[in-house]
DNA sequence: TATGTGCCTGTATTTTTATGCAGTAGGCTG
DNA sequence: CAGCCTACTGCATAAAAATACAGGCACATA
């Protein structure tokens, strides 16, 4: 019947939010304590169903995670076409173009929506992104040089 | 020397971000194409590094993923001592309490943070949950439920 | 130069997850 | 009731991902 699957993907959802749990063996033991017997493809397949996505720090529900759009073709052609260089500064990058280069710039990288980009400023050749961390500044400066193609020679300041 | 790698991991955000890759070996063959002769195992590594998540629909960035910041305890409660019914409609869950239970039952409600919520209305015995979308509402459902321990005697409207 | 350390990577293997197939149970129709 | 679905599950196995181990290379130090 299918109840009994609706309650043990109840049981699932609260053990993976309120537990630490490293993978489908140790779940199924989990759930075993509590009468639940099933196997791990069972748990394969329940974890499918629920969109459940695994994390360095354990199982997630997915519908926390952004639906993807098709983000990026954009941003390549711009940044092909006026990133002269890239500066990182702790949880900043300085992007710098020829002159008059850096409003569309911006206006690109703002289209693109990066979830690391807390705001950005644009000057006449310079465009400023604030992100949230450096960690974030890191990642989206990677994201940004492999647009390019060739990794930009960045300094600091 | 150091530069390589980190070439390929910007490669490996953009090929993830920009297309469909299913697994490891496919993420191993469009690195091929471009030059780039790794193994499976430094794909995992560097996977690991860059905190990429494996989805449904490919893998995503983990910097979108939130934190984890110990949720639940006090939500358990609150239900386990407020929570008389649990009435799903759409998008939206109305749940049932004692006389004036409506009220603390719905702070901690708000206190979890469940993403799926949009936001709550409480009156005096009458919880009014409204979320994002029908789905969310499942699955907001299903995560209520199983913190009673029981599945609740839910009905429509 | 010899020695030591740290980083990076491949090979081989283990661990983890996904799935093809078959069996069971419940519901529905004639 | 027989026959036929459909949903669900376990078993066995395949596929995918992670890792133990060792080798290589760059760099520093004596």
């Amino acid at each position: 019947m299918a109840t009994a699957k609706k309650f043990r993907q109840g049981q699932i959802l609260r053990l993976i939010t309120t537990e630490r749990i490293a993978n489908q063996e140790e779940l199924r033991r989990r759930l075993w304590m509590q009468r639940l017997r099933v196997t791990q493809a069972t748990l394969s397949r329940d974890l499918h169903e629920l969109k459940v996505v695994k994390t360095p720090e354990g199982y997630r529900p997915a519908s926390v995670l952004p639906q993807e759009t098709t983000p990026l073709p954009p941003l390549a052609r711009a940044l092909s076409e006026f990133l002269v260089d890239i500066r990182p500064a702790e949880n900043m990058l300085v992007l710098k173009t020829p002159p008059s280069g850096a409003q569309p710039l911006a206006a690109a990288v703002d289209a693109a929506k990066f979830p690391e980009i807390a705001g950005t400023i644009a000057g006449d050749d310079t465009v400023l992104i604030i992100t949230t961390s450096k960690k974030h500044r890191e990642s989206l400066q990677q994201k940004i040089e492999s647009f390019v193609g060739r990794p930009l020679r960045s300094r600091a300041s």
